[in-house]
DNA sequence: CAATAATATATGTTACAACATATAATGTTT
DNA sequence: AAACATTATATGTTGTAACATATATTATTG
């Protein structure tokens, strides 16, 4: 199946058509992916902030902004997604008493243990693209790496 | 500037490198399309529609489930969108006689000639990948094809 | 040190995907 | 034709990006 017949449309040129396959082809495995965590109840942004917090469950104070920072989308709305873990009882939040304006957040041990509980949803994430070979994978990221200007 | 820079992360392997370098891509891509939109005041989804109600306005009636095959999101919320165009004035609504279930739908002179004046927003989505050459194009929707199990 | 600027976070809003459920209309089966 | 199934759309909810604005705290500057 083509992404022609998929979307039913026409391309104006390869330009136009690497676009809407780019969209509709990162969507498909974002989806796949979404179907993986929500066994576990806990959605994709939750997950990505929970992977952060155990990553770097060192370096204290683990501040919304460094969570923030470290996350795909930029504009990612990090203090409500906080509320929600922090509902869910899977992190922790204090003031840091270093700098008052930010909040110490921490992953709880019932946090981690639901990670653990996820590991499989890692091992997917690693099986979305295996119908590429090694060869065409690393010719993908240098595809994608020159899209973003990354010469 | 590498994805590792712009992520501050490392990646388990070339697959798994893969997967965030194609989300993280598109994001960057769709927000750069997403702000040629914004000047002129609309939505990405509701410039998807409006899009599909101009391509097919020949063919009637077009309803909503019509729209929603043609959308990239196939659980895309097509009424609500239309609530917000047709809010707008850019399309109108109808009871389809032959089936009383459907609502037929039909972009306005108003909503053509908004997408006149953002004829500017397709081009912009024909330069978003200019950065690769016509064999480097043609090799990425190869790959993402093959991704999607397009043998 | 007081005034001002910058920073960290929170909160409010809109648009939307994903999902569940509801309702009305049409189609099918008995 | 009545009962039931299917379909088209609407509506309600949650999570989240994108954006604007607010507040508290810290840093800077006059």
């Amino acid at each position: 199946m083509s992404i022609e017949d998929d979307l039913k449309g026409r391309f104006r040129n390869d330009y136009h058509k690497g676009l809407i396959n780019l969209t509709y082809t990162t969507k498909q495995l974002g989806y796949e992916f979404f179907q993986s965590l929500k066994q576990h109840g806990i959605a994709e942004q939750q997950y990505n902030v929970l992977r952060i917090l155990r990553g770097f469950r060192s370096q204290v104070p683990l501040t919304i902004g460094f969570i923030k920072e470290r996350m795909l989308d930029k504009d990612s709305d990090v203090s409500r997604i906080v509320d929600r873990l922090f509902e869910k009882g899977l992190l922790t939040r204090k003031e840091n008493s270093g700098d008052r304006r930010q909040k110490s957040v921490e992953i709880t041990s019932k946090g981690l243990s639901l990670l653990d509980k996820m590991f499989e949803c890692e091992k997917k994430a690693d099986t979305l693209l295996t119908n590429l070979t090694e060869e065409e994978i690393r010719e993908l990221n240098r595809l994608l790496d020159k899209i973003r200007n990354n010469t």
